[in-house]
DNA sequence: AGCACGCCGACT
DNA sequence: GTCGGCGTGCTC
């Protein structure tokens, strides 16, 4: 008897497809792969994708039939082969990767309607007044002009009467209601603009990309363009090429830039706004894109890691900008990193990949050396913008001095406040605003102050739910001397009270004290310091949008600004004529910590936040400022080296065994109930595999021990390059029962250790 | 992911 | 005596 089943994969994270019968209705016999069903699963309906024969090792008599075919394009080969390539490495089940890739809610929904009115076949009207009258002539003139039908609120307007006017003439029959399609109009970029002129140098990078395309056969590119090298230029030259070719494109980018200024640019080459892909989308805008992916309309892509798993039918270039962020590695869920798998997907879908960064990260550049990546590199163009010289400042020597609000000392017991900007740097900055020039003062922490303790007991103040201390926000224009806002908030959990007015520990009053730097807190000593000097806030607080990113945009460029004090959102694509100084406060946040990668990250962020400063003939100075100045990174910064620090981690990292030359796999145990999260781990910790060439080290308590309320131990297998972690894996988890009651965390290649 | 089944504490 | 808590398991 032949194989009448079909196999269905489901948006859940069940162990595979499940087997259905045909459709009932359906004569053609078993649908495709890819064809999006609705099927009985329990006693619910469920949206699914028929993944191909069925397995046949479950009993004739619990099979259902598939209920119906769904309206919509069916998800290309290429991307079910993704999907269930991500799904193997990942060790997550291939049902989890389909719920990413059916970009849920709201792909698979209806197309959106809205209601409209239209003139009725019906005769006069018993009563003619005026303002009926005028929604008749509004409606008249708008066909003439063919203008398309309004909402009753809409057409109201138009006419300029009251809604109830309106709702009069429907409820008279001389209006209807009908239901109308809300078309979605996609974009065409036009691939023949011309561009601007390249230099010889992106000329040749870009012919390389263009020929590749051409080819339709997958290639792997390192695009390495330093600072004022134009890499976008040349990606956008391969784009168009791309288009040319009738073959789709895809940009993938750190979500941080994406609300920035990068649209615009695409918009100047290719006279359109491209169409984007981002976690924030309304149901609406996501299922408008995924279809116009699909059907192929949609001829280029700009997305968060998540534009990966679109269901492109013929995706010929994949640019992966800033290809060492760490955002590209998603650690919740299916954990995985979409600057590799942006590989993966270009090799299943024949098509060119491209990595391009001013600082590769070690993994990329070890794999151009070994020539998997073919290594593109961009030197700087005459007369652009390099980047700037960088100091090191050394806080040991030069301690911040103590300062002063607008009045000076309150008395001879005033020691005024701590102060976070040293002196060298308030002499920088006084000598670049007298040149009427722009000053960035960088710190990556939002925020008052990361700590609030208690001056008489030495309590600091933790978050209820996690192990983190809870961060003070001030939030902008308020006063807290008069009552202002004082909120203590959890970074990780979202938590947050009021600042308490008594020691939650020793009750004593008044006793509370913020700690170390925030950006808040900065923008006071700023004030302080270069009253004249008009300050701003740049965190992700308050740019939330694009439109607040332009907006800052704009008052930069028109000078009306002149220091700003940012967070990571202001070392991503922001470019600023005025800006020739750039200050990072903390030089030294983010090497503290077991992390392998930590100084690498160090370097590749502050080289980043380096090259806001300066412009074509007036090349910017930068400061760092740091507790270590001898540290290789500050080093590396200071000489602009990065070949012999990359050259030295890389050699760090394979003497300890770590990537890229060697392989990770880290497990997170996690559960409400600590003891039960420590038992699994203990238990995970007994099964661990012992095979040559792994090893696995812990469970111990993850630096983040508690986080929203539940215990978390970490596991880590180590293995040398040529073990297949996955296997290893897999059969180590299946020797240890896991209740329900405690989560299981796989996180191949992980990035993040806390 | 839902949703039902099932076995132990405090309620009409 | 029942109502309901959520731990365990199943869904083709
Ligand atoms: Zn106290
Ligand atoms: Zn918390």
């Amino acid at each position: 008897m032949p194989n009448s089943r079909t196999g269905v994969l489901l948006p859940l994270p069940v162990s595979g497809p499940y087997d259905y019968l045909p459709p009932a209705n359906e004569p053609g016999g078993l649908p495709a792969r890819g064809t999006l069903v609705r099927v009985p699963f329990g006693r619910r309906y469920l949206e699914g994708v028929v993944w191909g024969e069925g397995a046949g090792d479950v009993d004739a008599a619990k099979l259902k039939p598939i209920r119906d075919v769904l309206e919509a394009p069916p998800l290309p080969g290429v991307l079910c082969d993704f999907i269930d390539w991500v799904a193997a490495y990942t060790l997550h089940p291939p049902g989890a990767v389909l719920k990413m890739a059916l970009g849920a809610p709201g792909a698979l929904a209806p197309p959106e309607t809205t209601t409209v009115l239209r003139r009725s076949a019906a005769p006069q009207l018993p009563r003619m007044t005026e303002p009926r009258q005028r929604v008749l002539d509004t409606l008249a003139e708008r066909e003439r002009a063919g203008l398309g039908l309004l909402g009753a609120a809409d057409l109201a307007r138009a006419a300029g009467v009251s809604a109830g006017v309106v709702s009069g003439l429907v409820g008279a029959g001389v209006l209807e209601p009908v239901s109308s399609r809300r078309e979605f109009a996609v974009p065409l970029p036009d691939g023949d603009s011309p561009g601007p002129v390249l230099s010889d140098g992106q000329r040749d990078a870009a012919d390389a990309l263009g020929i590749s395309v051409s080819k339709r056969e997958f290639e792997a590119f390192l695009l390495h363009g330093v600072t004022g090298s134009g890499k976008t230029e040349v990606y956008f030259d391969a784009l168009g090429q791309a288009f040319k070719e009738n073959r789709q494109g895809l940009v993938l980018l750190p979500e941080i830039a994406l609300a920035a200024r990068w649209p615009e640019r695409f918009e100047k080459r290719f006279g359109v706004m491209p169409l984007t892909w981002h976690s924030r989308m309304t149901p609406a805008a996501r299922r408008n894109v995924w279809r116009a992916v699909a059907s192929g309309e949609a001829r280029v892509v700009i997305g968060a890691r998540s534009a990966l798993f679109l269901p492109f039918p013929d995706l010929g270039l994949i640019v992966v900008d800033e290809e060492h962020d760490a955002s590209y590695k998603q650690d919740e869920g299916v954990a995985y990193n979409a600057r590799d798998m942006a590989v993966v997907r270009a090799k299943l879908g024949g098509a060119t990949v491209v990595l391009a960064s001013a600082t590769p990260s070690l993994e990329t550049m070890e794999n151009a050396t070994q020539g998997r990546y073919q290594y593109l590199h961009l030197p700087e163009r005459h007369g652009a913008a390099t980047l700037p010289r960088i100091d090191l400042i050394d806080l040991k020597r030069h301690g911040p001095e103590r300062w002063y609000g607008p009045g000076g000392p309150s008395g001879e017991d005033d020691r005024g406040q701590v102060g976070f900007v040293s002196p060298p740097l308030v002499e920088e900055t006084r000598t670049a605003l007298a040149a009427g020039e722009q000053v960035l003062f960088y710190l990556n922490r939002r925020g008052y102050a990361p700590l609030t303790v208690c001056r008489a007991c030495g309590d600091r103040i933790a978050c209820p739910h996690c192990t983190a201390w809870l961060v003070e926000h001030r939030g902008p224009g308020s006063v807290p001397d008069r009552g202002g806002r004082r909120l203590l908030v959890c970074h990780h959990c979202g938590f947050s009270r009021p600042v308490p007015p008594t020691c939650p520990s020793c009750s004593a009053e008044g006793t509370l004290f913020p700690c170390g730097p925030g950006v808040e807190r900065l923008a006071e000593e700023v004030a302080a310091r270069f009253p004249e000097a008009r300050v701003v806030l740049a965190t992700s607080d308050t740019l939330r949008g694009p439109a607040e990113a332009l907006e800052l945009g704009r008052r930069m460029t028109a000078g009306e600004i002149d220091i700003v004090i940012g967070t990571q959102i202001m070392a991503k694509g922001h470019h600023f004529p005025l800006l020739t100084l750039v200050g990072v406060i903390d030089g030294d946040m983010g090497l503290s910590g077991g992390d392998p990668r930590a100084a690498e990250r160090t370097y590749q962020l502050l080289h980043q936040v380096a090259g806001r400063a300066g412009r074509a003939g007036r090349p910017g100075r930068v400061f760092v400022q740091t507790l270590d100045p001898r540290a290789p990174v500050m080093q590396a910064l200071r000489a602009g080296d990065p070949d012999t620090f990359m050259a030295v981690e890389s050699r760090e990292r394979q003497m300890t065994g770590m990537p890229p030359w060697g392989r990770l796999v880290a497990l997170i145990v996690s559960a409400e109930d600590e003891g039960a999260a420590q038992a699994v781990a203990r238990a995970l910790g007994k099964a661990a595999p012992e095979a040559p060439g792994v090893r696995v080290l812990g469970p111990a308590p993850a630096p983040l021990s508690r986080i929203r309320n539940r215990s978390r131990f970490r596991l880590l297998l180590k293995a040398e390059k040529g073990v297949r972690v996955q296997a290893v894996v897999r059969s180590w988890l299946q020797k240890v029962k896991i209740p329900s009651s405690v989560r299981l965390q796989v996180d191949v290649d992980p990035v993040s250790f806390l």
